[in-house]
RNA sequence: GGAGAGAUGGGUGAGCGGUUUAAACCGGCAGUCUUGAAAACUGUUGUAGGGUAACCUACCGGGGGUUCGAAUCCCUCUCUCUCCGCCA
């Protein structure tokens, strides 16, 4: 969420960012600002009526030290009327707090300088491209297809098991899961990224740090019996390892990528969009996370641009990089790069990544600070995330485009991994 | 699952209703000394909010209560640790 005092000090730019969102922010600005004047003169008020009582309950103890009971039973009678005022202000705080937070988490964040106009996907702007389209003849399969042949993916075998969206990989499908785990995990390790292997279940504290609880509960599976969550990425407990921290200037950059299985309850959606690897209940994703410093978090987003694009230039897939226009882009985000495959047979572009920088938006909510050397004052850190990359897609455009007569062509960059070079 | 103990600043840890404005030690930072470092010594060192400022307010796991006054007493919830049982 945006600070208070940013919508404050700077009302007018924040009415004309968030237009570019198609986000109509005038009232709701204005509101919050008449808000927290209200709420400032009902804190000035209440303070003042505490060092009263504070000072009173002073001045009772020294005169009960002193002997003098009259006096002291005297002054405290005052105090009742202190306290009344006291409780009905306290409450009208509570009240005044509580509408403005309610208001200020409904402002989504700023977009950068640099995000396109536009309403929807047709008006993200593509960036670069690289790899080359691959040329399929008649026989050409879809990937679901290409499972059954081969023998390496089981979509009814995880219906049976667990229920739709469940995948069971099989043989050379489950070794090409393992071996871009460890693909995806060296270079990110290479890149200079510290490599993490958190718990997948979170509790309610770490949902609302990074912004799945309160308003999209229903997209995470719940563990009742414990109030546990399972994650939908790991940025949810990665990025909360650093929930309520503060850090020093020197500490940045922070990188840290990690590695877990990720589970998205997704319901609504249906038809091809979903056949095969488009869209499952759970899959594998390796995730990059890093903290920033504000004068230097673009400069990072580039650079996680550049690692992904290097992974897919690696795998040889044909790519495009799109930057995410003003109505495409999520609430959170103040700039982000999606990044799609092509996936020939299905004859669609399948988005493998999502890139972006949060700046202080999502670090405000979790608390995550960092000190300048020398002051002692706090600033708001910036985040950034982005995957690197998510595994079934990736699968799907590979087994498509790579197919051939002698069978399923696996990228030199994966052969260490897989320990095969052809899926037969 | 059973029994017990506990939750205090960056860490360890005092504190049993009113100079707690949270001791002390460790760590951190700055300085003195030193060719440099170490040691020693001196100073400094939580977060957030309000106020032009002096200064004020809140926070000792969360919430509620008792009291003129609560880190301290009471209720409640959560979490952590130890032992036993079960288990990879």
């Amino acid at each position: 969420m945006l600070t208070i005092k940013q919508i404050e000090e700077n009302r007018d730019y924040v009415v004309e960012r968030l237009a570019v969102k198609h986000f109509q922010a005038a009232q709701l600005v204005d509101q919050i600002i008449g808000q927290s004047v209200a709420r400032r003169q009902c804190i000035t008020r209440t303070e003042a009526i505490q060092a009263e009582l504070n000072q009173n309950a002073r001045s009772i103890g020294q005169l009960l030290k002193e002997g003098r009971k009259e006096e002291a039973e005297a002054a405290k009678q005052t105090t009742a009327a202190l306290k009344a005022q006291l409780t009905s202000l306290s409450s009208e705080l509570d009240a005044l707090e509580m509408q403005l937070k309610h208001l200020v988490v409904q402002l989504p964040n700023l977009p950068h300088q640099s995000v396109p106009q536009g309403r929807a996907a047709a008006d993200n702007v593509e960036v670069r491209s690289g790899g080359q389209l691959p040329v399929l003849d008649g026989t050409a399969l879809p990937h679901w297809e290409l499972a059954q042949r081969y023998d390496i993916i089981d979509f009814e075998l995880g219906v049976k098991i667990t229920g739709a969206g469940f995948p069971v990989y099989k043989g050379q499908g489950a070794r090409l899961q393992r071996a871009l785990i460890a693909f995806f995990l060296d270079e990110a390790v290479r890149a200079g990224y510290t490599e993490y292997m958190p718990p997948i279940l979170v509790n309610e504290d770490s949902g609302f740090g990074t912004g799945q609880l309160p308003d999209k509960e229903g997209q995470m599976y719940h563990a009742t019996a414990d109030n546990f969550y399972l994650i939908p990425t790991a940025e949810v407990p990665v990025t909360n390892m650093y929930r309520d921290v503060i850090l020093r200037s020197s500490d940045f950059p922070v990188r840290m990528t990690a590695y877990t299985p990720c589970f998205r309850r997704e319901a609504g959606s249906y038809g091809k969009d979903v056949r095969g690897l488009n869209r499952l209940h759970q899959f594998d994703k390796v995730e990059l996370v890093c903290l920033e410093h504000p004068d230097r978090s673009y400069a990072t987003l580039d650079a996680m641009v550049e690692h992904v694009e290097s992974l897919l230039v690696k795998l040889q897939l044909p790519y495009r990089i799109l930057r995410l226009c003003g109505g495409d882009m999520s609430f959170t985000s103040a700039l982000t790069y999606d990044f799609e495959v092509y996936s020939a047979a299905q004859n669609m572009w399948l988005e493998v990544s999502s890139v972006s920088n949060f700046e202080s938006f999502q670090a405000n909510r979790l608390k995550l600070r960092y000190r300048e050397e020398g002051e002692k004052q706090t600033r708001l850190a910036h985040t950034l995330n982005g995957s690197a990359l998510a595994l079934p897609r990736i699968v799907a455009a590979l087994l498509e485009n790579n197919q051939g007569p002698e069978g399923i062509r696996i990228p030199e960059a994966l052969r260490p991994y897989t320990g095969f070079d052809t899926i037969q």
